[in-house]
DNA sequence: TAGATTGTTAATCGATTAACAATC
DNA sequence: TAGATTGTTAATCGATTAACAATC
C-alpha cells in the first residue's frame, strides 16, 4: 500500500467500471469475490486487479478473497462518492438541454441546481423545471450556492472564457463537452467528454473491421 | 510506413483531436505546420506526432513540415469521415432525447434518420422533428434504410438485447450511451460513452487536488 | 493444519521519447 | 549547397502480467 502516490490514469478510469460490477453484484446478493472470478467477470487480468486496488489499500483477505459491499464502499469512498456535488450548466441550447435532461434521469450525489445563459430570449425560463439565470450572474451564484462543478456546454470557441470565469468563481472542477480543449488552473480538475471524438472513433473501428475482413477472407485471430 | 499493422487504440484516440487542430489552423489560413509547432500547440510530443502519423503514412516533407490542408484530408479520410453514415437511436427517454438535440447541432456526415421504442405512449410521436417507430420494426428499417450505426440510448438492462438485435439487423457501429459493458459479435465495432463514470473519475481528480493541497502549504512539483 | 487467495516484488510487454541518418 | 525537418531505429519509461511468499 503506498503512501500518497500519485495515481495513473488508467488505473482511475478504471475504478469507475469496478464499482459498477460491484453495485450489480450486490444487488444480486453475491458477498464476496476473488479476483479470479473478478477477472472472468469484467474482463481484466486478476492481476491487474489486485494491482489496482492495492494503489490504495488492502481492501482484500488471503483465502477468502473481497468483500463485494466493502469493496464497493471503499471505491465509491476513493472516488468522492459518499457526499454531495452542486453543479450547474453553462449554456441553455441543444448541448445544454441534452444535459440537462440527462442529469434528470441520473446521477445520486450529482445535483444540477442551475442553468446559466447570455440569451436574452432564455434567461428567466425553464427548462425541465430547471430555472436558467443570465451569465452575467454566474460567479455570485457560484460564491453564494457553494457550487463544486461547472458543466460547459456553449460553443466552443466561447468554452475558454466560460472556464475561466468559473474557475475564478471558485467551482472545483469542470465537466466540458464543449468540443474543443480547455485550459484550467491547478486546482481545478477536468474532464472533458468530446462526443465527436468518441464519434470519429466509432467510424475509424467500423472502416477497419471492414478493411481487415473485406478483402481476404481470412478470418482475424483474436 | 506499415503494412497493415493493428494501429493502437492510443493513437486512434489522438487522431480526432489532431484533426481538430487541423480545422482551426486551416480556418486560420495556415498552409504548413512543422511537427514541433504542433507540438506546442497540441501538447504532445513532436515525436510522438511523427510516430502516430507514420503508422498511415509519410505525409510530411523533409524540411519543410507537413501541409495542413494535406493532413486534414489524410486523417479524415483515414477516420473514415470522407462519407455520410446513417443511424438510429434505440430508447426515445430522457437519455435518447437528450442525444437527438445533441446531434441536430452538429455533426456533418453523421445523420440521425429515425428513434425507436417500445412505450406506446411514444412511438408515433416526433422529436425535435425526428420520427419515433416501434422498436419492433427495427430490424426491418435497418436493412431497408441502410443503416450504419445504433445509438443505445435505453436502460442499462436492456442495453445488451438491444445490441443483440442491432448486430443481428446489420449495423457496423454501435454508439453505446447506457451505463453497462454490452457484448457485440467481431464485425461490428463499438463505442461507449459512460458519462457516469466520466463524472465519477471528475469527483476523483477533484477530491485528489484537494487532498494534495489541503494538508500542507507545500507546492506539488508537476 | 491445508488450501486458497491476497499483497507485492520481479519480468515482460507496449508505448513514448530521443537520436539521427535520409532527404527535401 | 546548407538548413530544416521528416521518417525510422534505438533507448527509455511506464503499465501490465506473472510469480510467489505471506497469511487468513
Amino acid at each position: 500500500m503506498k503512501k500518497n502516490a500519485k495515481i495513473s490514469n488508467a488505473v482511475i478510469k478504471r475504478l469507475p467500471r469496478y464499482r459498477r460490477y460491484l453495485y450489480e453484484l450486490r444487488k444480486k446478493g453475491v458477498e464476496k469475490i476473488s479476483s479470479k472470478e473478478f477477472s472472468n467477470l469484467i474482463g481484466y487480468t486478476a492481476s491487474q486487479i489486485r494491482q489496482d486496488l492495492n494503489n490504495f489499500g488492502g481492501f482484500g483477505q488471503q483465502g477468502y478473497g473481497y468483500s463485494v459491499e466493502g469493496l464497493y464502499d471503499e471505491i465509491s469512498a476513493i472516488l468522492g462518492l459518499d457526499r454531495e456535488y452542486r453543479m450547474v450548466i453553462l449554456g441553455a441550447g441543444n448541448l445544454g438541454q441534452a444535459i440537462i435532461k440527462y442529469t434528470k434521469v441520473h446521477k445520486t450525489g450529482f445535483k444540477v441546481c442551475a442553468a446559466f445563459e447570455v440569451k436574452p430570449s432564455l434567461i428567466g425560463k425553464e427548462i425541465d423545471g430547471l430555472k436558467i439565470y443570465d451569465y452575467e450572474d454566474i460567479v455570485e451564484y457560484v460564491e453564494n450556492e457553494n457550487i463544486d462543478i461547472g458543466i460547459i456546454c456553449v460553443d466552443e470557441k466561447n468554452a475558454q472564457e466560460v472556464a475561466d470565469k468559473l474557475s475564478f468563481a471558485g467551482v472545483k472542477g469542470i465537466w466540458n463537452f464543449a468540443p474543443t480543449d480547455i485550459e484550467v488552473p491547478p486546482h481545478v480538475a477536468i474532464e472533458n467528454v468530446h462526443l465527436s471524438d468518441s464519434l470519429h472513433a466509432l467510424a475509424y473501428h467500423m472502416n477497419d473491421i471492414h478493411k481487415r475482413t473485406a478483402h481476404t477472407g481470412e478470418s482475424e485471430k483474436q
